[in-house]
DNA sequence: ACAAAAGTGTTCCGGATACACCCATGG
DNA sequence: CCATGGGTGTATCCGGAACACTTTTGT
């Protein structure tokens, strides 16, 4: 069986990012276009290849940093994608991840410089190799989490009104939800701070923003509570 | 980029499977006993590496065929383990699969050749390398797709009873049911065939065997039902 | 006749949903 | 003073949970 290690044959090993953003009305994917062949000139995810000396809950953070410029962000492995010629220069096998990231905190040049652009959902051009499959897959995972688990605030500003993480969630689940409903669900959570503060951008009355309380967050999770939508 | 592929390491992919069998009372997990180097001895899932004519499924379909000897058998990939010195002989990463078979079915000699062993999930003995971690993410994601679709089927006989179909339910998710309502909303999806055939094995009244109805399934599938118990 | 498991319906409660009006403010 | 979005509570409904007795038959 020692043998196997050395019998066996190594592969490439890529990873591609989804990365989702919020822009207060949709929810968005990053993309970019391919300067380079093959299929030069279409769009894709971000990629990259793992490196020996990083894991691949690594590889993609560096990945994720280098188009975006950011660090810490919320980053989740999907699924391993291996169709014999899904890369036509080389057998690799890919890791995608997903991303949530707070959409106005990316660094603007990186991304040009990367000709990457923000794209809603339904707009998202039809993209290289199995990406589109991938993408599908990480709404539909994001979807899920956000059944089980209070989902987003990586997506959303640190302070934030009740109506943009409505939208939000509405963008997520693609569904209409009652503004009584939902607010009396969050509520019920109890896991949102209400601040002083008013974003009068949106009104004249102006609406109170909030805040993630991350330690009654967890604290609540450990004793097992449904976060459920 | 084009050189990025040239330039980057390549990496040993290698696959574990996670078995579940049922054995009319409690939830097991087929494990071998390592007869090689490193941590000969010890238990470990069974593995292998990916070849360069296969994909992911196709390998681990090869892999637990070579176990079990058994053919189309429920696989469905879990997750990719990274760690960079996870496997002390050489870096590999392990693409994770779990198994769902009917206990019954598999080959007993192939196993045995194999040192493998069938173990209750709560008495199994501590694993090699990450592999108890895989196991933890196996049940935990079994358990979820559990709420999600009626599961399980494969792990029964063809023809099963009421009772057997309740203690899988039972001993996946790790709570009693109660019997009423267990078997009404089982009814209520529509989904199994009550057979004219009797299991007198368990009482002297006998109890009615039921099969699962493929085709009703995926309609009602396709539909949208929603099957959770 | 009795032991042992199979089979069968109804009530009750709580959470989810549907729904409409007043408030505060800037122009 | 009025137009605009912000904020709030209640009645109803449905699905899930709790619950106990009768039936069958081999010994």
């Amino acid at each position: 069986m020692l043998d196997e290690y050395s019998a066996s044959d190594k592969v490439l090993l890529a990873l591609d990012c989804i990365i989702f953003g919020f822009d207060k009305e949709e929810l968005k994917i990053l993309l970019i276009k391919r300067d380079f062949e093959p299929e030069k000139g279409k769009w894709s995810l971000i990629g990259g290849f793992l490196k020996k000396e990083e894991n691949l809950d690594e590889a993609a953070d560096r990945i994720l940093n280098k188009l975006t410029g950011l660090k810490n962000v919320y980053l989740e492995q999907l699924h391993s994608y291996s169709k014999i010629d899904r890369d036509p220069v080389e057998r690799t096998i890919s890791v995608a991840y997903y991303a949530l990231i707070n959409i106005e905190e990316h660094n603007e040049k990186l991304i040009d410089q990367y000709g990457a652009k923000w794209f809603s959902i339904s707009e998202a051009p039809g993209l290289i190799f199995d990406h589109d499959i991938m993408v599908k897959h990480a709404i539909s995972r994001l979807r899920y989490k956000t059944s089980k688990e209070p989902v987003g605030f990586e997506l959303l500003p640190p302070k934030f009104t009740m109506k943009q993480l409505q939208k939000l969630y509405e963008s997520i689940l693609c569904e209409k939800l009652d503004k009584r409903n939902f607010i009396n669900k969050i509520n019920a959570m109890d896991i949102l701070v209400k601040l002083d503060e008013k974003d009068m951008s949106s009104s004249r009355k102006g609406s109170f923003l909030y805040q993630f309380d991350h330690d009654k967050y967890k604290r609540k999770k450990a004793d097992g509570f449904d976060f459920k939508v």
